[in-house]
DNA sequence: CAATTTGTTCAATCATTTTTGAACAAATTG
DNA sequence: CAATTTGTTCAAAAATGATTGAACAAATTG
């Protein structure tokens, strides 16, 4: 009823494939489920906005997976919602501008850990005995650690600088 | 025979768990086994090198994981390997150098994949159907593509000046 | 060179994470 | 408002990935 050729609602061309595959491999490196890399590049390379259940039909996964997938994607501003007129079910289409797409990234699954860290790295400070002869071996340490979280806060704004 | 308290071969003090902890997490982000985590933890806190068979007792992990362990490490150029005179087991110790550690990690964990993912986009390229309607918004989305991977390229020389 | 120590390998096991799918809730339609 | 469509949730199943440990090889010792 929508698609123009016969099967393009329900399978992928070559290339399209291969981006799939591009972006699993991709997502994986970065520890992301699969299903979640193959969505975003299914929908990466298909210029129109698709609805959850071709996504299902054409990546052959469960609807659960899905809809958690996209979710996901949506959180990391990965993946917006397209309200089509008159289409009753939601519609999706990626984001494409790396800048957003690494912001997402960078807020969600990064900055997270790094704020986590600094609190770490202070509980060790405490758990330090200062009767242990290993104190001034562990707290020299301990300060090379919070050099590295520092220089590792360096690196954001640059990182955002050279993809804006 | 060698320790100079009484439990100080097998256990670790409260400070030494703790950076066992955050070098687990930390790992476990970057996608490594929660046992490289711990043992680079642990010969991060302790200021002598250790064999293996420390490594298995105070972490209470099978040799097995500690060999793999430290030989994946080894590979990083996150642990060295210490020959002690007339200490016939290897002893090893951590690196402690930012700049080293994150050169091993860039060298490889990041570029494999930086230079495998440009051989995909080659071959997205030649799976192109010029046939197929979706062949333009192909072409265009591979093209932003190959932009983020010069972007991704930059980054690594930028990071490496600020660690450095 | 036999006995012992040390470290590696890898198949089997265990733990964790992801996916599935059926039950459900919410929204929409006629 | 009953029927249908759409999307979410979550317990169970499947898949993946890490760890174990026993068998082995290499090196060292007396």
């Amino acid at each position: 009823m929508s698609g123009s050729s016969a099967d393009s609602d329900t399978r992928m061309s070559a290339a399209q494939h291969e981006m799939v595959e591009l972006f699993m491999h991709f997502g994986h490196n970065l520890g992301l489920p699969k299903s979640v890399g193959a969505i975003y590049g299914l929908l990466y390379a298909t210029a129109e906005p698709l609805s959850l259940d071709a996504i299902v039909t054409i990546l052959q996964i469960s609807k659960g997976s899905a809809s958690q997938g996209l979710r996901f994607l949506q959180n990391l501003n990965a993946v917006q919602v397209v309200y089509l007129p008159g289409q009753r079910r939601d519609h999706f289409t990626a984001e494409r501008r790396l800048r957003k797409l690494a912001n997402g990234f960078l807020r969600e699954r990064v900055e997270p850990h790094l704020e986590h860290g600094a609190d770490r790295l202070d509980r060790i400070g405490d758990a330090i005995d200062p009767d242990d002869p290993n104190a001034v071996h562990l707290k020299k340490n301990l300060e090379r650690l919070r050099n590295w979280y520092r220089k590792s806060r360096q690196i954001l704004p640059l990182v955002r600088n050279v993809i804006g």
